[in-house]
DNA sequence: TAGAATCTTGTACATTCGTTCAGGTTTATT
DNA sequence: AATAAACCTGAACGAATGTACAAGATTCTA
């Protein structure tokens, strides 16, 4: 009953805001502690990884009453799958910006340097939920969207699909290499790959 | 103390079996036991990944009565570290065999393809033991064994390193890729790119 | 402002978790 | 065969977990 509830209520809530003339207080409050949940689930992950997710962490996280988590959202995977979505929407700006740089290549491997260094736990927690992607359907759309963010702006330089899956799998798997070995990654070197593979 | 006894139990036990002429029977099941457990842990990671690792799940896996996780290992990570260095190992012989073959690249290809088909869960439970190292350091040594095992593979036919680097970083990101979007890779297009790359 | 509708939460429940250790069991030694 | 040493485990502990829902609080409507 309290699933289908607050699956009821995540469904019509935009819709709904259209229905009224002026935005319901109640669904407001709602939309903002919604958002405040995902921000600590994304803490919590960062913090102590997909397995420290829990109702009461993500709520005590967030400052909320335990009870709020179930309230808001369906299940935990429901909750990790908002989360993913939404910290993958972060990367698009930085994206769009690389997409415009003057040298794309060159722009892509030093924002990919540098965001493996200053957020190293970001990263990690990015590639935790991708790969519970892996075993949890519910969070393969939200997992697409890195994939698909990451194409658009590799098709931007070369048209050929073979280099664009290439270029996509060989920055994956040097991030997730940095991550474990803990040796940061030469922008040269990347730079030089990614235009090998093109 | 517990712990401690249990480091120092499994820290002479390879060296005891040297220095009695017959082996110890005790330790002999002891060693019998552990290696149930590590088996026995990645099962529970293929099955419901490394959130379901936990020593009652484990012990129930292998039919052992749950205390012994804690007795045959110090902690949960310990166990995950042995298990993950064991499930590595098992890559060994499949990654000499390519090694040998009249062309490794198309063998690697072909080999890479095929183990995330038919062996989906196992390599899924691989990466996430292998991220897993990101955060705890006392996985790192076995996740670097992975890492290592690739190398030399790739090293037997080129000697340029920013090319090994390369060709192991596109293979990790391929797999990761293919198991979240479920589409499988084809060998063709796999092995045209390791050849690319070097 | 009163009443209705909706949202929110405190509380309680049954499970599961990691850990501990006294006591039992097995093996080696004499 | 008897003793000693090492190995092993059942049972119990407090802590943490997901879930459910009645009671309370808030917001809207008339």
């Amino acid at each position: 009953m309290s699933a289908a509830q607050a699956q009821a209520r995540t469904q019509t809530a935009p819709t709904d805001t259209q229905l009224h003339s002026r935005i319901d207080g109640r669904r407001a409050k709602g939309q903002r502690r919604r958002q405040a949940l995902l921000e600590a689930t994304l803490q919590v992950v960062e913090r102590d990884g997909v397995a420290g997710v829990s109702h009461r962490s993500v709520t005590r996280e967030a400052g909320l009453p335990s009870s709020a988590a179930t309230y808001y959202f369906d299940s935990i995977d429901s909750l990790l799958e908002a989360a993913l979505l939404w910290a993958e929407e972060a990367n698009t700006e930085p994206l769009r910006a690389i997409a415009a740089a003057p040298d794309p290549p060159a722009a892509l491997a030093q924002w990919l340097v540098e965001d493996c260094i200053t957020h190293r736990e970001r990263v990690i927690a990015e590639y935790e939920l991708f790969l519970l992607a892996a075993r949890r359907p519910a969070l393969t759309r939200a997992a697409t969207r890195w994939i698909e963010e990451l194409s658009a702006l590799v098709s931007s330089w070369t048209d050929d699909q073979d280099s664009v899956r290439a270029v996509r799998a060989y920055i994956d798997g040097l991030l997730l290499q940095t991550l474990v070995t803990r040796e940061a990654p030469k922008a040269a070197e990347l730079e030089a790959t990614i235009r090998r593979l093109c």
